[in-house]
DNA sequence: ATGATTTTCGGCACTGGGTGACGAATAGTG
DNA sequence: CACTATTCGTCACCCAGTGCCGAAAATCAT
C-alpha cells in the first residue's frame, strides 16, 4: 500500500495522515468481532481509530470493503506468480502452483485471517460485499488463461476457467475457517485437484482427515 | 407466480393486494434500463406501480432483490430435476442435464431475460445482491452431490462442485448475455462439458460460432 | 345490513450508509 | 513569513431500510 519502495520517511507535504487503512481494518475486525457487523456503526470504527466519520470513507468507499485489503494484495501475488509460471506447464497446474504460492501465511498471522475470512463468508452484508473483489481475482486467472489460449479474455474457456477456480478455492477458504484441522493450503490443493479431474464421481477422499486434538 | 393453481377468484380473506411481485419487478427493470439503476429510488418503483414506497419493501426486502424472481424459481425447478434422475448417472452428467433442462425460455421471454442478466452482472449493487441467491442454487447442487457421495453436505466435495458448476453456468450466461448469437443452452453445455473435462488445454473450440446476422 | 375479523396499505418518524462542499489544521518550501 | 500541498472535521443532504399505528377494503357471522 507504501508507495515508498524503501523505508524511506519521504518528507511528504502536507498534513500527515491521522490514521491509515491497515489501522482502520484493525478496529473494524474487532469491533465486528466484538458486536457483530450490522451493530457496528462506521463512526464507532472511525472513533476507535481516533478520527471522523468523513474520514473513513476518504479511506474506504464503502463499510463492507475494509475487510478487503489483504484479499485485494493477494490478487496481485498471484498475477505476479502466473506471470512467471514456465510456458510448458498446463494451465490448471501453473494456477494451481501460484494459488497454493500466494496463500502461505505466517504463523501469526493464522488467527487474523480465519476471523477475517469467516466474518467475510458468514455475514451476509460482507459476503455481497465479495463480487468486486472475487470479480479482479477472476480476471487476474481469465487473463493469463487467456495469453495462453491465444483467445480474448471475455471469450467463454477464459472465463469458465477463471470463475470455476476462484469456486474452488472459495469452497477450500470456507471448508478450512470452518474446520481449522489442516493447512489451508491442503484443502487448496484438494480442490483444484478435484477441479483439474473433471470434478469426477472418484475423488472422494479428498477431505484431508481432522487432526485430533 | 399467481399461486392458484387453476384460475381460482379463492375469495381470500381482507384487503386485495394494490399490486404483485411481479408487476414491481416489471416496473423496476424499465426503470433500472432507462435511467440506470443507482439512479433509480425505491419511491419512483412504488409509483410506477401505482403503491406506496412502504409497500415495495413489504414485497421485496431490498431494492436490489427486486429482479432475482425467477432466477429463484429456477433453483426450486433445478432441485426437483435433480431428485428425479437416474442413480447409474455420474455426479456431473446428471447435473448437466438438470441445469439444461431448466433453462428452456419461450422465445417472448428471451428479451427481458437478457435485459435482467444483463443488469445483473453489470450494475456492482446487483451483482454483489447475487451472493444469498447464488448460495441457494449452490447448496441445491451440494446436496444432491452430497446424496450421491454419501458425503455431509458442508464437506469440501460437494461444496467444490456446487461451485464450480454455479460458476461455469455463471460464465456462461455472461457471455451469452454479451453476444446473444445462440441459444444459451449451448453456452451452458459448452460450459459444463469443460468442468466435466478437468478445464483441460484442449478444449479451446468450446465457443460457439458467431451467427451471422 | 351491521359489526367483527382479516389482510393490505400509507404515512410518519427514525437510524445509518454514503456524498459533496468548504474551511481549518498541519506539514514542507522559497 | 507567505505559499502550497495534503489531510481532516463539520455540516448538509439524499436515500435505503425498519418499526409503529391507524385507515382502507375485503370476507364472514349474526
Amino acid at each position: 500500500m507504501t508507495d515508498d519502495v524503501l523505508a524511506r520517511p519521504a518528507a511528504r507535504r502536507g498534513r500527515p495522515p491521522g490514521t491509515s487503512a491497515r489501522e482502520l481494518e484493525v478496529a473494524a475486525l474487532r469491533l465486528f468481532s466484538e458486536q457483530g457487523f450490522h451493530e457496528t456503526t462506521v463512526d464507532q470504527i472511525a472513533t476507535a481509530a481516533g478520527v471522523s466519520r468523513r474520514t473513513f470513507f476518504r479511506y474506504y468507499d464503502a463499510k463492507a470493503d475494509v475487510l478487503w485489503n489483504e484479499f485485494d494484495t493477494e490478487v496481485q501475488t498471484i498475477r505476479a506468480l502466473l506471470a512467471e509460471m514456465p510456458a510448458d506447464l498446463p494451465v490448471l497446474e501453473a494456477v494451481r502452483r501460484a494459488v497454493l504460492a500466494a496463500n502461505h501465511y505466517r504463523a501469526d498471522d493464522v488467527p487474523e485471517l480465519r476471523r477475517r475470512m469467516t466474518l467475510l463468508s458468514t455475514v451476509p452484508d460482507l459476503a455481497a460485499s465479495a463480487a468486486v473483489h472475487y470479480d479482479a481475482w477472476e480476471r487476474a486467472v481469465s487473463a493469463f488463461v487467456a495469453r495462453r489460449s491465444g483467445q480474448p479474455e471475455e471469450s467463454l474457456y477464459p472465463l469458465v476457467v477463471g470463475r470455476a477456480v476462484l469456486a474452488a478455492c472459495r469452497a477450500a477458504y470456507d471448508r478450512w475457517s470452518a474446520r481449522a484441522d489442516a493447512d489451508l493450503t491442503v484443502y487448496l490443493d484438494a480442490a483444484l485437484r478435484a477441479l483439474a479431474a473433471g470434478l469426477a464421481d472418484d475423488v472422494l477422499g479428498m477431505e484431508p482427515d481432522p487432526v485430533p486434538g
